[in-house]
DNA sequence: GGCGTGACTATGG
DNA sequence: ACCATAGCCACGC
């Protein structure tokens, strides 16, 4: 092993950049696909340092395990993350969650055990 | 090493 | 639907 931490938040950029035009997933989610089921929290807080702006980092795609924009207040404006998901399809209730998450959301893990 | 914090999750009232 | 609680664990102080 070289580097766990770094090796980690490489792995977190690697899903989320995956994750499909109009889907979204959860931090619990991701956190399993990477092998680490009980890091969901340090997923979020991956998210919180990724400069998703600047990076090509769709991170408003990663909501929590209900569908709620759990992150909206890192993106600048109050109401940009939800701005951008709608920009895709997605439809958000009241700036705080995804309509119909069922289907919105999308397993990672079914795109890494194809 | 202790302690508070958090873009979490599951469960229960 | 909302709030509380408990488990979780890396991270920074």
């Amino acid at each position: 092993m070289i580097n766990d931490k770094e090796a980690i938040r490489q792995a977190v950029y690697e899903i989320v950049r995956t994750i499909p035009f109009g889907r979204a997933t959860s931090y619990g989610a991701i956190a399993k696909a990477i092998g680490h089921p009980n890091l969901s929290r340090l997923v979020g807080k991956i998210m919180s340092t990724c400069e998703s702006a600047t990076n090509n980092m769709p991170a408003h795609r990663v909501v929590n395990s209900q569908g709620i924009l759990s992150g909206r207040e890192a993106f600048g404006s109050d109401q940009e993350m939800q701005r951008l998901l709608e920009a895709e399809g997605i439809t958000v209730v009241n700036n705080h969650r995804i309509q119909s998450w069922k289907t919105v959301f999308w397993n990672p893990l079914e795109e890494i055990n194809l």
